[in-house]
RNA sequence: GGUCCCAUCGUCUAGGCUGGUCUAGGACGGCACCCUCUCAAGGUGCAGACACGGGUUCAAAUCCCGUUGGGAUCACCA
């Protein structure tokens, strides 16, 4: 008992979704300040799986966000628990309380206590339990029963929540909550007071929605011999019509935005800034994040989820990250769009090659796979219109000179074609516009890539001579 | 309806606890200009907020009360 208060004062943090569904973005900022809490304090974040909803939970849901989690890169130390390996436990220490004369058997059913909600909700009055069992004392009841703790009447609940502050309930708003159910399994408030003061965790982090559960549990813990942890509860992320982010704004798993393109370490960055901050600073590290983040900087009003600054953060991110790393997270995407080994191939360098001349036009790693179109073929699509404009036959015999140039020099280095491509505007008194747009058109097929030395880079010798050769002919005939 | 929470630019936020340095700062987005071989990126600048009303005080974005508005929650779901 000694060692007690040194294991107590431990911190120990739980993220404990329910798997009726994949890992949504709110789910993974409540488990990255969670995380974060943990990893900053040198304490224990555990993975508990509250799946005693049997009818809604399945292996599979678990299974996907515990991908969602190891792809934003929150490791936990403990777990995952499932809840459902553990219901002896619940029933047990529920028929403590019944033998300890804190809890008592209901023989309600549920029909009759949703009538009576109804009935008194329509005189105006608290649709709480009226404890018409309480008093009954039944020791066997022979009909199906509920088991219901209770509460206190007397006096007030206060928590001292980390981000909040201090919250004060009534305790005569206090229902006398079920703990198990007719069918023998207990029920959610429950399970978790009882899951967090056997894994002793020390401060339960978790969602706004959550507050008026707090009072409910509380007793619980007090009744069942648990220190009570500390709460902290965090402020609800919302869509942008400001209701809570659901199906309707479109991506709400967090995987959906790994296919999106983003990359993870973007994702959080982005998180951690929804209801926290740091002066200033909007690009965090994970390094960074851990040794800054405190409750006393998690905002207390609930956010809206920018998918316009998520963008400006991922690009941040793909412009920092180191090209091989980029490319790594790219490839995936280009075999998803059907470019193989043979396509990658074509490009001098490879994917890492594609990074730098792309990364500054690119917010997401599909943004890339477009952009990365016309070096990936040996014979690109070509823009009718855009071919139209700027393959001239006025233009024909530029392009033929510049083709012949560049053919006659065995070099292909930017600083080569930069000498060749300048030499042919001052001869000709030309723009670097004027030939350059034709020859990007020409070279790409489009109006809009990577500077022109870039471009030729990414396609090599064969294929530029190839491709302006063939547009000479395609102006030519345009006569 | 009861209970609880919240309220600074369109959005994320700094500042609030410890009132004066805030004619309210930064970021995303918007607009303009610069740079420029296209598009971007980058640079510079502009517009843009303390919900409202009362107090307290020499002084309030900051403290108190109220109003309004938003949200959460009231299951033998989690």
């Amino acid at each position: 008992m000694i060692g007690q208060d040194l294991s107590m004062s431990k911190i120990r943090v739980r993220f404990a979704p329910s798997p009726t569904g994949f890992l949504h973005i709110g789910g993974v900022r409540t488990a990255l300040f969670n995380w974060l809490f943990a990893r900053h304090s040198g304490g224990t974040f555990i993975l508990r799986i509250e799946d005693t909803d049997k009818d809604r939970s399945t292996d599979e849901a678990i299974q996907v966000i515990m991908d969602g989690m190891k792809w934003t890169g929150l490791d936990w130390d403990e777990g995952p628990i499932r809840q459902t390996d553990r219901l002896e436990v619940y029933r047990e220490k529920a028929m403590d309380l019944f033998h300890r004369g804190l809890a008592y058997w209901c023989v309600c059913t549920p029909e009759e206590l949703e009538a009576r909600r109804k009935e008194a909700q329509a005189r105006g009055e608290s649709i709480k339990y009226d404890g018409r069992c309480r008093n009954r004392a039944l020791s066997e009841p022979t009909e199906p029963a509920a088991l219901r703790f209770i509460a206190p009447q007397d006096g007030q609940t206060v928590i001292h929540d980390l981000i909040k502050g201090e919250i004060i309930f009534e305790n005569n708003v206090l229902d006398d909550l079920i703990i198990l159910r007719s069918n023998g399994y207990a029920t959610y408030n429950f399970s978790v007071v009882v899951d967090d003061g056997l894994m002793n965790i020390s401060h339960v982090i978790r969602g706004d929605d959550h507050v008026n559960n707090t009072p409910r549990q509380v007793p619980l813990f007090r009744a069942l011999g648990f220190p009570v942890p500390k709460f902290a509860h965090l402020p609800m992320i919302l869509g942008s019509d400001k209701a809570r982010l659901s199906k309707r704004h479109g991506a709400t798993s967090v995987l959906a935005y790994q296919e999106m393109g983003y990359l993870p370490e973007a994702l959080v960055n982005y998180l951690v800034r929804l209801g926290w901050s740091h002066g200033d600073q909007e690009i965090f590290s994970i390094k960074e994040m851990v040794e800054h983040f405190d409750f006393k900087h998690v905002q207390s009003s609930a956010a809206v989820f920018n998918p316009e600054k998520l963008k400006w953060v991922n690009a941040q991110y793909l412009r920092k990250t180191e090209p091989r790393e980029v490319a790594k997270a790219l490839t995936p995407f280009l075999q998803k769009a059907g470019y193989d080994d043979a396509a990658i191939a074509r490009i001098p360098g490879g994917v890492e090659a594609l990074i730098p001349p792309l990364r500054e036009r690119s917010e997401t790693l599909v943004d890339f796979v477009d952009g990365a179109a016309p070096f990936l073929v040996e014979s690109m699509t070509m823009d009718e219109a855009a071919a139209t404009k700027h393959l001239t036959v006025a233009m024909a015999p530029t392009l033929k000179e510049f083709a012949d140039l560049i053919e006659a020099d065995s070099d292909f280095s930017k600083e080569t074609l930069e000498r060749i491509l300048h030499g042919l505007i001052e001869r000709q008194g030309l723009k670097m516009g004027k030939i350059a747009q034709p020859l990007r058109v020409a070279l790409t097929g489009r109006t809009v890539s990577p500077g022109i030395y870039e471009v030729m880079a990414l396609l090599g010798k064969d294929r530029t001579l190839q491709r302006v050769r063939a547009s000479i002919e395609r102006a030519l005939a345009q006569a």
